[in-house]
DNA sequence: CCGACCATGTAATATGTTACATGATTGT
DNA sequence: ACAATCATGTAACATATTACATGGTCGG
């Protein structure tokens, strides 16, 4: 979480509510994050002191705190960022039920892989076209991050994009052909017992 | 949580310490628990009437208890397998890093994806190695919750777990070719650099 | 007898979800 | 005026991690 808010205040200044948007999309397939979790998280970043907040409005009245990262926040980002790669414990609720679905008759089962692969082709279609406006530079918030560099610094974050998106449409497309092939496994055993 | 228990256990009595076993090796790969998750769940699950535990005793004095599930529990499972799959928000901290790591120099950046390979390399083999065991009727557990079936149905339940194991299989499989060629298109902004 | 493993628990803390809550702005 | 979206918060609850804590069994 913490390293989520540095990473994506490390490209450009942003609000809470910037934040908001970017951990329910984009960013989101690699962090989620909801609202009540990152106003609070925000404050918090503020008095360690690795983020700053300034006050701002929209039209008269509404309030906008629009935060910037710290030297010592740049930093603690780069600190992490060196560390070898952590690897959450897995919980993966699908894979579970599929397990456990062998009391279930042929036609649930399909049911349940039909729309495993309905929510991984939607998947992939989002990575895939997230993927393409960062290639053609039509992100934003990638542009001032890239901005900001040489040309060869420059090609080394768009790898380091191209991958992370890159990876996530094939792990996307990884679920689909197996839920493809489980289906056909599954067509299988119905026409073996017929 | 309540579903790995419940569905641990409906293949055959088991206790506390079974499920710490299972939950921190290969049923872990699916839902990961450690013990101090574990022990309280159980007492609920219990005081639910999902399932129900018997006071048994190892050599002289040491307490163990073996729970079964309950008509209830067995009932509450089924029905939740044939609800639709969930997903949870994804929760990635190494795409995170690597997202992050282009301030980093690319000897650093080669570590990690290193350090991913080796990873997934680990995983990939404990998966083979697991899966191996369950097709060749090595594993226990999975044998008690076969032999209460008739051929029809132990082909499916063999089919539902080759499925979700070699699934497994295949996404150690994915990031260890991902990781190989992130390594080589590395290797390739450094060639041009210089 | 000693080390590895069996077996179970609690407490403090951290993290994450859902629901409740409020009000402004912008475009139609 | 109305709806959609901007913008920020809190509270209750559920879930998960880390550390602390205890004692028995089994094989060498």
């Amino acid at each position: 979480m913490k390293y989520t808010i540095l990473g994506y205040l490390s490209s450009a200044p942003g609000s809470g509510y910037d934040l908001v948007q970017q951990l329910g999309g984009g960013l989101g397939w690699f962090w989620a994050a909801s609202h009540s979790q990152i106003y609070p998280e925000l404050r918090r970043l503020e008095s360690a002191g690795l983020i700053t907040g300034a006050a701002t409005t929209v039209g008269e009245r509404l309030e906008k705190r629009v935060y910037s990262l710290t030297e010592a926040g740049l930093q603690d980002l780069l600190d992490w960022t060196r560390q070898k790669p952590e690897y959450r414990p897995s919980r993966d609720p699908e894979r579970l039920q599929l397990l456990f679905s062998d009391n279930n008759d042929v036609e649930t089962i399909r049911q349940h892989l039909q729309a495993h692969l309905d929510h991984f082709t939607e998947r992939r279609d989002q990575v895939i076209d997230m993927r393409e406006r960062i290639l053609t530079g039509k992100h934003p918030r990638i542009q001032q991050r890239l901005k900001k560099k040489d040309a060869a610094e420059r090609a080394k974050a768009l790898l380091l994009c191209d991958l992370a998106y890159s990876g996530d449409v094939r792990r996307a497309e990884l679920e689909i052909s197996w839920a493809t092939e489980a289906l056909a496994r599954l067509d299988g055993l119905a026409g073996s017992e017929a």
